[in-house]
DNA sequence: TCCTATTGCGACCCTGATGTCGCATACTTG
DNA sequence: CAAGTATGCGACATCAGGGTCGCAATAGGA
């Protein structure tokens, strides 16, 4: 697979290319070109799965669980941005992050048509659905989660935490 | 501090301890040894909270939010720890998360007593709260998030999820 | 078929980081 | 005060990895 670790060398990762360490020279003169163009690519995968998610329409908690269904689905692109602060920290990943984005926006929208804790801040409230989604593709990746219920309690974590329903009345999951 | 960022050079490191490189080497004779003691240590400092927290007493709920807080106050340690996963997969850390250790019984305690949420699978309810600490962590960190107001919402968090509470009838929060 | 672009391959240089030593200088402990 | 210990400090060897180059082989298209 692409840049696994961090710490793989180049010669490492032509290996996993099947390619020769010159040849990847030829297409990104460093190092450092490659990793950008790397970042880059997992960053647009994620905004194309965002705008597939059409956030800005229909019911604020529909949205979310579409757009959490899509992150969970490009897992391995999230891992790959966020299981590494060096990479997590790139200019294109902090903009991501950290913008004032669609997403934001749906949560608050959320917030104001009474589906969402107003109590909580839309910042913190992206950051955690985006640790949980990190989460369960992590443990999906080590076999720690079925692959077929981690969108059903990756929905149900993030929707209403940990602890015991006190009445179930809403219909949830997108898998019978 | 520490070793902020494991790219840090030896010298960056000895640097910022106010010594010589040569004296950090007479401690620690190589790299890898330094960080394994650094780990290590991270390692103990949290299974001492992990302990300070006293898991095996009183209700599940009550043990939850104990060691809940004091891993947020340890922030720092549970963020050097999983930042990278070079670190991450250090045999001590993996042991610290993967056993079937206090914090996976304390959830089963939880989940027979009716308090936890039965359909969640221990290994992942324990997982998730990793992730949400270290959320909020980074989130007091990088100033997104007040400190006081860190604990009470990432409680919130990892116990109701992000959605509108229905009816709230429970006492949460260690701080009025 | 022939021409061109791309790849494979090996050799090379260079930089930066690690690890080692020897020595001078405090610092503490008896 | 004296001995032993820890530290500061610079010099050095080593080495892995990044980046460059030239050449042969191959593929692919006109």
């Amino acid at each position: 697979m692409w840049v696994r670790d961090r710490d793989a060398t180049l010669a490492d990762i032509a290996a996993a290319a099947e390619t020769h360490r010159a040849t990847l020279h030829r297409h990104f003169p460093s190092r450092t070109e490659l990793l950008d163009a790397t970042v880059r690519s997992c960053v647009a995968e994620i905004v194309t799965a965002t705008e597939a998610a059409a956030i800005a329409k229909g019911p604020p908690l529909a949205a979310l669980r579409r757009l959490v269904a899509a992150y969970l689905a490009i897992g391995d692109h999230i891992r790959f941005l966020f299981e590494d602060l060096a990479v997590t920290r790139h200019p294109a990943v902090a903009e991501l992050t950290a913008a004032d984005g669609p997403v934001t926006e749906l949560i608050r929208r959320g917030q104001a048509d009474g589906t969402l804790d107003t109590s909580l801040a839309p910042a913190w409230i992206e950051r955690s659905i985006w640790a949980l989604v990190y989460a369960a593709s992590e443990a999906v990746n080590d076999g720690t989660l079925p692959a077929h219920d981690a969108l059903p309690v990756l929905l149900r974590t993030i929707e209403d935490g940990i602890t015991r329903p006190r009445h179930r009345n809403r219909p949830r999951g997108t898998n019978p």
